[in-house]
RNA sequence: CGCGGGGUGGAGCAGUGGUAGCUCGUUGGGCUCAUAACCCAAAGGUCGUUGGUUCAAAUCCAGCCCCCGCAACCA
């Protein structure tokens, strides 16, 4: 029996294109889910979109469609985006599966029927042409923050969830489970913003719009779309709370490992969700991960403010692996980072192609000259060899230890160090004055397999993060040997084997040409 | 006194009591297998600010300044 593993992203609300910084999140889950396939797990890596909701019945309405061609326009818009940074997840899931939609209403009508869910009366601040209710704190002025009119108070009958009957068991929850909600930080948030201070009880129902799943026995109300939303993450592993039995592949894969998120949807995921697991009398997700932002300069990205950038875009402009090196390794573990046009490039130039691409390229172009590309046996180790040896057998654990606490850029930098190291490695031990002279064949034989048993090495590991470029370097080295038990023996390369013509992995880029050719974007 | 986070060399970050560190950039040198790549060295910071605790503070405590996010019916 395998160790399973399910990891979740959010799912993305489709009320428009997803930018960079959405698309951060699924390659960082991507990254986590590879790893622990290259692990040995048994992964089920879920996404998807969000699809009801107000603002999506707006926004469907100015652009004269349903919502649902809308929503269907935005998913598949979503899911390519996705696809494009060639991320591995099992199952993309939309909210607007009748399976789901029909799971959701039995899962409010058992709430309501073990009285945790009850009808009472919504009062609120209410803006009568808007149609909507407004919170003390969304007014500009006083006024509604729309249109710009008067707001009065005014009631409505409404469903509530009862968060207060399971306060207490949450917060004794957070507080005996550490690792539940990480970074600490986010922990602290809400503790001290939400729950100390005391949980109100939830409005679960809205009658203002239609576009959501009504509630089975009154379909005046619709489901207050974060039920809706954070039921995914079971009723797509077939959950049905009227069957005693469960699926295999819920029982399987729940609870789920982590729950990827952004910090700004943390408290719907660390309060409404697992109250509602708890009142399902289910168990919780081990963890919630609240990732930051990435900000375009020192902004958040914003339409308004026109610094958007969307993956797509800068997939076709520098490439998968390359944006995904980015996202992974440039954006800090918990707090916001920047992505900018000079500061990808610098990047890109200095670790892919510097570091690994020109590392990967000298060495076997070397092979080639001095040993017609064929894998010789090494058999004259000096001293100085054992420092490199050493720190590729050592980087899988240091590697895992990142990984195990999601620091994804640290886990990078355990690679992107023996491949310093390799270079140092190159300069220490010259191959090309060895080269000269022919008593000295056995020790530059030697050489360079350190160095490609090095370099598979880090490919085995790269898998993880940057999947194309790892499948290139085995091409080069003509091997299939990718596993990640063959780093300790460091004799993962078979001998007398041919290696394939070295080709560039990343090319330089031409800072000011490409500023210049992307500024016109 | 609403809550949380941040303010460390030109840039991006790490560092929670004991000689201030990493990557990029800059400058100088080396090498020539390689994608003007690689290797070595150097310059550059009174760690936002004021006060306190301590033998010792970027690190603990208090006050202040600045930036960001959140503040529960948009999601």
């Amino acid at each position: 029996m395998n160790k399973t593993f399910y990891i979740s992203t959010a799912i993305a609300y489709t009320s428009g294109k997803p930018h960079i910084g959405n698309t951060y999140e699924i390659v960082l889950a991507d990254a986590i889910a590879r790893y622990k396939r290259l692990m040995g797990y048994d992964v089920y890596f879920q996404t998807g979109t969000d699809e009801h909701g107000q603002k999506i019945e707006q926004k469907a309405d100015i652009v004269k469609k349903s919502p649902q061609e809308f929503v269907d326009e935005i998913s598949l818009e979503v899911r390519r985006v996705w696809s494009c940074l060639n991320t591995s997840f099992d199952k993309f899931v939309r909210t607007t599966n009748p399976t789901h939609e029909e799971i959701v209403q039995k899962i409010f009508k058992k709430l309501y029927d073990q009285g945790d869910i009850y009808l009472g009366k919504y009062e609120g601040l209410y803006c009568t042409p808007c149609e909507s209710f407004f919170t003390e704190s969304q007014l500009v002025d006083g006024k509604c923050p729309d249109c710009g009119r008067d707001v009065h108070k005014a009631e409505e009958e409404a469903y509530f969830f009862r968060l207060s009957k399971y306060a207490d068991r949450l917060i004794e929850h957070i507080e005996s489970h550490p690792d539940f909600i990480k970074p600490e930080s986010r922990k602290n948030e809400i503790m001290n913003n939400f729950i100390k201070p005391g949980l109100q009880d939830l409005c679960v129902s809205r009658t203002s719009f239609k576009w959501g799943i009504p509630v089975s026995f009154n379909d005046a109300h619709v489901i207050y779309v974060w039920i809706d939303a954070l039921s995914n993450y079971i009723t797509f592993l077939g959950y049905d709370p009227d069957k005693d039995i469960q699926s295999s592949e819920f029982n399987k894969y729940w609870p789920a490992d982590i729950h990827l998120i952004g910090k700004d949807i943390l408290r719907f995921h660390t309060i409404y969700w697992p109250i509602m697991l708890m009142a399902l009398d289910l168990p919780l997700p081990k963890q919630i991960f609240g990732h930051p932002w990435v900000l375009c300069g020192n902004d958040k990205m914003s339409k308004s403010k026109g610094n958007v950038l969307y993956a797509d875009d800068l997939v076709e402009q520098f490439g998968i692996d390359e944006i995904r090196y980015y996202l992974l390794h440039e954006i800090p573990y918990a707090n916001d980072g920047t992505i900018t046009y000079e500061l990808l490039i610098d990047r890109i130039n200095s670790d892919l192609a510097n570091i690994l691409g020109n590392l990967v390229n000298r060495t076997i172009s070397m092979a080639h000259k001095y040993f017609d590309g064929i894998i010789v046996k090494p058999t004259a180790f000096e001293e100085i060899d054992k420092d490199l040896i050493t720190a590729v057998r050592q980087m899988p654990g240091k590697v895992d230890t990142a990984m195990n606490e999601l620091k994804v850029a640290e886990a990078l930098d355990e690679i992107f160090s023996v491949l310093r190291k390799c270079n140092k490695y190159i300069d220490e031990t010259m191959p090309w004055v060895l080269a000269k002279e022919e008593n000295k064949k056995e020790r530059l034989a030697t050489v360079l397999y350190n160095l490609l048993e090095s370099i598979r090495s880090s490919a085995i590991l790269l898998q993880a993060f940057l999947p194309d470029t790892a499948d290139e370097i085995f091409r080069q080295l003509n091997t299939n040997n990718r596993f990640i038990d063959s780093i300790e023996g460091f004799n993962g390369l078979d001998i007398d084997l041919k290696l394939n013509e070295p080709k560039p992995l990343f090319l330089r880029i031409d800072k000011e040409e490409k500023l210049k050719q992307v500024e016109n974007l």
